[in-house]
DNA sequence: TTCATATGTCAGTGTTACCTGACACGTGAA
DNA sequence: TTCACGTGTCAGGTAACACTGACATATGAA
């Protein structure tokens, strides 16, 4: 399963590593899964702001959510990692840059919207 | 050698490679070395550009410059990749945000010089 | 009904990153 | 001296990203 990501997509993995809180929040993660108000507490930071920085990982494939309804009904949105591993090596890299399409001149970023 | 970076410096190491040109400026080096205006022709970007992510790739420890003296007496400098190896997996994001100082509330991103 | 706790999203703001044009300096060749 | 080519850097604009406060909605419990 290793380096099957496009250039792209190991671009926006790299991009969604790229931020201490999100690292913080893959390491959370990982210790075990949580749902966002939770998470927010536990990490100081807030809903909001968590809620964006989840979104750009789930994007990147880096977590997964999913919908749970609590034992007294409230309905919680649970995040678990994903599970990755990517060897990055200049010869990784190489073969990146051979499926990028963004950065020349046509797409800016990873479109949104 | 591989691991031995801190989370600061893994976290320098992911924003170098969060970008396109930098990722096909590493490809470049591996290629082969060269020198900043023949890089910038040959990735068609401008060379002030250049210089900046350059820059960013040294800082973080992906690529090395050094001064060089052409035959017809130019001052070059050269660059070539420094050889890199990091093995990104949950675990070792998890290990790195025990070393990790920014996002806290100190400092808010990499300390340039 | 009101309180506590969840989720989701938007508008507004401040900060960074990215990029370009221009300028300064140096050297060998014409 | 002028030209061609190299290095380095800065000012300034735009786009992207990061973050916060506020609002809307839903449910169980008091």
């Amino acid at each position: 399963m290793t380096d099957e990501r496009t250039g792209d997509q190991l671009l926006q993995m790299l991009n969604a590593l790229a931020n201490p809180h999100r690292l913080r929040i893959l390491a959370a993660l990982s210790a075990r899964q949580s749902y966002v108000s939770e998470l927010a507490r536990e990490l100081g930071i807030g809903r909001p702001l968590l809620h964006m920085h989840l979104q750009t990982l789930e994007r990147a494939g880096l977590v997964v959510g999913r919908h749970e309804i609590s034992e007294d009904g409230k309905a919680l949105r649970f995040y678990e990692v994903a599970g990755f591993d990517e060897h990055l090596t200049p010869e990784r890299v190489t073969e990146a840059t051979k499926t990028l399409s963004s950065g020349g001149e046509t797409t800016r970023k990873v479109n949104r919207r």
